[in-house]
DNA sequence: TCGGGAACTTATCGGCGATAAGGTGGGCGT
DNA sequence: ACGCCCACCTTATCGCCGATAAGTTCCCGA
């Protein structure tokens, strides 16, 4: 019975699971299938092409191929997305690596394209839905990429990250100490994400309301969500043009 | 005259500009200071040090160590330092994929400690507003690491991103196509940056909203940021609990 | 029956990070 | 002035890596 490329990449896998990205050499592989290694490069030309078919396979797992957006309730399902890949790429060692460095495959522009026509119908511009999803998703990649790194580390040696005496004298800094050691990951991924959908609001309104008068300013203030915590005189004065093409 | 470890580390970033990080080995840096690999490892540990002490001399070459928040215009600091980071990030081949399985060293704290200080005045929690901080670091590590492994494979071969027949049928991705092909960095990461600052505007809002009449429920809608963009019926309804401990 | 190609082997290449062990030279105590 | 010590570097080598070249096996179809 021949080896099947599938094959591979689920015995690829499970080894990285087991060993991290480092222990996943050619070698290493190809002695799990009962094989030598240069067997390998029948299947695949290079290693790289190997990585990208698991860093495919594994967010296949976890994102089903016909999830349909639908246009209202857009903020269900972009957070959806997001901790749906979160825990792909969660779900192997070292997988945030593994996934860096991919190129978006082509076959996954359809469901894009999906998603966009339900931003737009919510009312955004298609480059700038594109850019909504890009922006959840970096977010996502970063966040994983380092709670891994961290979670390797800290399974490696008996290193105490952060030492109750390194944060004497800072008191803020030891109030939030539970988050500065990630003992949470998850509320504070949802946190962040939190963030981003809430800040995807304003947008959509600033958006919307912009195009409603036909190249008017943005609406004074975008009413009252930051009414008490923004700082009296910064307004939004970071240099922003809400009207960039 | 004896090696310097800090000769070695600049050396070392200009290797890494001119080589990539695959180029940057331990017998390739020797080399390029007139000396043998094995001397590298009388001033550090593992290749990992000397990676880590890179790391850490790019971020310092962006961000002076004195600047001081100021606890109003926090939108405007919170942004710039996304901004110098990236650029940080982005003065040296791979800075990214460098800065990666990076502990955050100690001595950055009381500069946290600063931050979190400007962020309380404005009225966030120390836990919340640490997480802040994290949020838009990691949303500045995904960017840049996708930014660069894209500019990467396009100089090293000639392949188009996504050809143009690639979007036939898609038409929203085709208007999309220039942030698709990330033709424009700055102006997408700026968008990503700026939803996040809003984000954090509500946030900030919800929680001093949510103070003050202790214990209370979140305001009602949080006011009028999203009136007219948030689809009917959605609410919030993410399952969120707002007052997560 | 036999040719051919899919699927694999053995042998080997150049390069990697890292360690061991040995050399060397300048400064310092005496 | 001597000698020694140690900071700093060398040579030699280890085990592993990804990858290629060339040869072997074996099945399948004409």
């Amino acid at each position: 019975m021949a080896l099947q490329r599938d094959e591979v990449v689920r015995t690829a896998l499970r080894l990285l699971n087991e060993e991290g990205i480092e222990g996943l050499t050619t070698r290493r592989l190809a002695r799990e299938l009962g094989v030598q290694s240069p067997a390998l490069y029948w299947h695949f030309k290079s290693k790289r092409e190997l990585l990208d078919l698991m860093a495919e396979a594994m967010l296949a797992e976890a994102l089903p191929p016909d999830r349909e957006p639908g246009p209202d309730r857009w903020p269900e399902w972009i957070a959806a997305d997001a901790r749906a890949k979160r825990h792909a790429l969660l779900a192997y060692r070292d997988g945030a690596r593994v996934h860096a460095g991919t190129l978006p495959a082509e076959d996954e522009l359809p469901a894009v394209e999906a998603q966009l026509s339900a931003l737009c119908t919510a009312g955004l511009r298609p480059r700038t839905a594109l850019r909504l999803l890009l922006t959840v998703d970096r977010y996502v990649m970063g966040w994983v990429t380092e709670e891994q790194a961290w979670q390797q580390d800290a399974e490696s040696q008996e290193r105490p990250p952060f030492p109750d005496d390194a944060l004497r004298g800072l008191p803020l800094l030891r109030e939030a100490a539970d988050v500065l050691r990630m003992t949470d990951h998850d509320a504070d991924f949802e946190y962040g994400l939190r963030v981003l959908v809430e800040g995807f609001r304003a947008e959509i309104a600033r958006e919307t309301g912009e195009r409603a008068p036909e190249g008017e300013r943005a609406p004074e203030g975008e009413a009252g969500a930051a009414r008490e915590a923004r700082p009296a005189g910064a307004e939004d004065g970071l240099g922003w043009r809400h009207d960039r093409p």
